[in-house]
DNA sequence: TTTGTTGTCAACTCCTGTGTTGAAAGATCT
DNA sequence: AGATCTTTCAACACAGGAGTTGACAACAAA
């Protein structure tokens, strides 16, 4: 999965663009097919990935592209025309995952609601994002702590990307704490992961049959995550 | 990894109890080792462990025996000594992280406290045995994705203890809707899985090193979950 | 000192997965 | 039809990890 480049390696042509080609040289067709970006190739590649994902999501990372390949009803090697390595195919999963959400959230933040409003909209945002982007979204946080402990310079830069989106969110718990809308008895960095917690855990239990619908399960953790679950006032000791 | 036996099988011996066995037959006399039960044995096989889990929590799923060995200076062949094999070794690590748990939830479903102080009693077992049983819960959790697809019976087992943990804990939550110190406008299932999510999430943040110390870390779990983040009304629409 | 046990190690074997090759067959477009 | 794109198939070359073996050292008991 990590090793470079196996194989024999490719014979080197001295002139590209020369038409007849020895041998299959599958790369380089790729790379070119990929540069022209043809709709219909670009759309099959989207579908492998597609499919990639869902396999992904059920087999995790035993997952094997003859796994994928048989769940397209195709060949192992023909993946490679659309695709250069399986952790390519992840990368492209996950970003997929990635894109959306932090968009979602700079927007949010630079509105003009009160901050528990911002808060239930993040929730909101992420939740509804989570069941759109299934299994995209799984994919990737089953994957996090993997891509954490790589040191490609996509790893790090998804690791980046997720640190910037968590520094958001406490920046916005910090906002709140300071206009006296949030408590601010409690500790802001478990506060946010609390929060979290809450939505990220969905990949151990959302799938699109969940009975409660996407937009109650935002409901509801707003509603605890804001309100909390005890009435009266049980709930608060100082 | 869930390959069942490779390379040649170990020989049979007509007779395990003669004396002089030809060959070393590492497996028998692991069997016979772990029999005997010798504490300086049982010792080194906890250390074993113990060593693993740290490694497995560090590299996660690609931790090799050679990186454990390694972790724990000496050779790949003599941990073998010590466990079958490395899915062995997963399980031992497994089964220390979920043993103590399930006996503490059904002390506390059994108790006399109010509903609300169950679950805060509950949420402070769990994270304290989250920081005790470090790294053990880490690769539970990290690993609980993993463990759910296999169908070894030792995998069924640790789903269906899971599970009975998620039911005990719904069912406190039913008991506090029925008894009114709880909220009712929101879905129970929801509901559990947003307290596990921001308990369990702990494994992408904890680390002994955290500033927070744990009983500051449920003590906030639990002000959030059953008190909420907002102040003033701002919390709860309808 | 001899003997038996306990633990260690280098050197295998076997297996599986990835990525690759060549050539050839269908498709599709011109 | 001819050219070009897409897919298939049956190999193959590594790489790397798991588990095993057979001998060997260290150490205690005799």
């Amino acid at each position: 999965m990590t090793q470079p480049r196996r194989g024999r390696p490719p014979r080197q042509r001295a002139d590209a663009t020369l038409a007849t080609v020895a041998g299959s040289g599958i790369e380089a067709r790729r790379r070119a097919a990929m540069e022209e970006g043809g709709v219909a190739y670009l759309a099959r590649r989207q579908e492998i990935i597609q499919v990639a994902a869902n396999v992904f999501r059920e087999r995790g990372h035993e997952a094997t592209l003859r796994d994928v390949a048989e769940s397209l009803g195709t060949e192992r090697a023909s993946i490679y025309y659309y695709i250069g390595s399986k952790e390519e195919l992840l990368q492209e999963i996950v970003r997929e995952a990635l894109e959306r959400d932090m968009i979602a959230a700079r927007h949010i933040k630079g509105s003009t609601q009160s901050t528990p409003a911002k808060i239930r909209a993040l929730i909101e945002s992420m939740v509804l994002s989570y069941a759109e982007n299934y299994p995209h979204m799984n994919v990737y946080v089953e994957d996090l702590g993997r891509i954490a402990r790589q040191d490609s310079q996509w790893a790090v830069e998804v690791i980046e990307e997720t640190r910037q989106y968590e520094a958001l969110v406490r920046s916005i718990l910090l906002e709140g704490q300071e206009d006296g809308t949030l408590r601010s008895d409690v500790a802001i960095g478990v506060s946010a992961m609390a929060l979290f917690g809450m939505i990220n855990w969905m990949y151990r239990w959302y799938r699109p049959s969940y009975p409660t619908p996407p937009a109650e399960i935002a409901h509801t953790l707003a509603e605890i995550f804001l309100g909390g679950y005890a009435l009266g006032p049980a709930g608060s000791a100082p």
